[in-house]
DNA sequence: GCTTTATTGAAAATCATTTTCGCTATTCAT
DNA sequence: ATGAATAGCGAAAATGATTTTCAATAAAGC
């Protein structure tokens, strides 16, 4: 839960949300700044979905709307400070991006939907290595590993 | 476009889909066989959308609605005949299912949506490795790489 | 065969996400 | 700073994939 102290933040100034959201013609608002705080402010790699954001923003009296909110979402993707996921059952995840190379993957609770975050710098070597034995550019991988969880296990024999 | 010869699929035979879903209390139906040999007559890893899949059954002349096709693709995930894939978009795929070690993950290039198969060891061992270790038991694991492919990169410069 | 009940299709319902539109607020040049 | 141009905002309507409802049909098993 606390802010993360060893990666340089790109939005950890307000200055600089502001400075990468204007380079590439887009303005800079209270409500993106508010979204951009909630990841900051969480453990790095904790993921949110929209509806949680909302939640979160109202519980700290902040009114915001379902449109800003994923609009806010898209910019910052677009922009590379957000990573869009799929923890699966057709909702959305975002969590802080992360240089490619120091990238985590997730571990799932097909049962309970609990989430791990695990690094594993195979993955990332052999994303690379697939991606450009084929011509791609590579931008982004993700491993998701599904499984139940012991306490889902005991609950469940 | 061939059916894959090595692997013994086990709705080859019409009696296996049969048997296979009586034994969970679920029933037989035409509907589920066109469904499961739509996925037989194409190539190994080949994936398919509850669209496409209403489309080619037209085409060859079988009316279906989409309620039977989310209902049968379920059954056959649940049966661990089919597995369901996350490859992007806000649309759901499906394929065949292989056993664990035997999975092939995909290659995605964001522009044109094309997809490439490719096989790699070392993710289900990583998977394996990381699902034990955290008590969790593994069901399955998904290595998607986001890239862009070698004709959309040169449509782009 | 006959009974039970899972499955089907059509249409309505969901649910996350996207778009529309009138209004507000940020940016940038003056 | 001041103002014009326009990106962004919120509310509500729209979208699109998937799910559910319900009456009619058809497998399963006796």
């Amino acid at each position: 839960m606390e802010p993360n102290p060893v990666l340089p933040s790109l939005g950890q100034e307000p200055e600089l949300l502001k400075t990468v959201l204007n380079k590439e013609g887009f303005r800079f608002t209270s409500q993106r700044q508010k979204i951009l705080d909630l990841f900051q402010s969480s453990a790095l790699g904790h993921h949110l979905s929209a509806e949680e954001i909302q939640r979160q923003l109202l519980d700290q009296g902040e009114k915001i709307s379902f449109s800003t909110i994923y609009r806010a979402l898209h910019v910052m993707v677009r922009l590379d400070l957000l990573q869009e996921l799929e923890l699966a059952e057709g909702r959305k995840y975002y969590e802080l991006n992360t240089p490619c190379m120091d990238q985590h993957h997730h571990l799932v609770c097909v049962h309970c939907g609990a989430v791990q975050e695990f690094d594993e710098a195979t993955m990332t070597q052999v994303g690379q290595s697939e991606s450009t034995a084929r011509g791609f550019s590579l931008l982004n991988c993700t491993f998701t590993v599904y499984g139940i969880c012991p306490s889902c296990q005991s609950l469940l024999s």
